[in-house]
DNA sequence: GCTTGACTTCGAGTCGACTCGAACTCATAG
DNA sequence: CTATGAGTTCGAGTCGACTCGAAGTCAAGC
């Protein structure tokens, strides 16, 4: 049922839509990260719809934001095992949610250090005392001890 | 002349201080990451200063926000060399802070995309209707064209 | 009929940043 | 005087996520 007109895409089209290559789409088949099973035409080559290129676009923003594959694959696995787990799928992403947040955090907190240094080196080059950093310690410049 | 109480630290006491392992440290000597030539001992041993702790902890931050080892060797390399290079020091740093900056605008999109399904499964846990999710689609929660 | 190019499978290689282990030396405490 | 434990050097191993290459298949265009 639904629409007919299921527009079917090669792997070299997904490639070009999601900015994977084709090498990365069968490792990631090949790795259990797909909702369902990969369909092959007569000739048995892969054939995607666009409901995969969504999934591989959320696949991406989970990877970059730094879930492993074995996670990935658990939670395909349980959208794939159907209705039921909704309560594990939850789990993972607010577990992920948090996590990212604390990278976010973390790299916050880096980016005020070398923003403190970056301040630091365009007063000095600006009043040409430059010269003088780094006469005493990692450049005259002490990190207030951080509330780590 | 300085204070003559100049602190020297083993390489246990700075893997207590900076959290990196004995092994790491001379892995970063090694790798040209001290912006002052390790000093030894009678024995042969690595003797450390306080300055070396903090520009460690410089280090550390450095890498957590994803500057490569190769960088910090250059960035070091420059603080070596002495007076006379702070506006290269200089360019490393502001490189650095937009990259890293980058870094954080890419993860909160990703933690957009992350809080939207959050939020839906919550709303759909609660409504008791969390089983339909996933019946067309990537979650029937198709992005919403994200500005890329 | 032949070439082209996108596809197939498989296994091996790469990369960065550690991480580990082995074999050794050395100074101090009991 | 020996045992302990922290240090030394060196080279090899690990990990995750690709990334690549080889060898082969297949459909369409000339």
């Amino acid at each position: 049922m639904s629409t007919a007109a299921e527009t079917t895409l090669s792997i070299g089209q997904v490639s070009a839509l999601t900015g994977l290559t084709t090498h990365t789409l069968r490792f990631y088949e090949q790795e259990g990260l797909f909702v369902a099973p990969v369909r092959r035409n007569a000739a048995g080559r892969r054939v995607f719809t666009t409901e995969e290129v969504e999934w591989l676009k959320v696949c991406t923003k989970l990877r970059s934001s730094g879930m492993p594959l074995p996670e990935i694959r658990r939670y395909a696995g349980l959208v794939l095992a159907g209705p039921g787990n909704e309560v594990e799928r939850f789990d993972i992403l607010r577990r992920h949610e948090a996590n990212v947040q604390q990278q976010v955090d973390d790299l916050q907190e880096a980016l005020t250090v070398i923003h403190r240094k970056v301040e630091l080196y365009a007063r000095r080059l600006d009043e040409g005392t430059a010269d003088q950093l780094w006469t005493n310690g990692p450049e005259c410049d002490p990190l207030p001890d951080a509330a780590e």
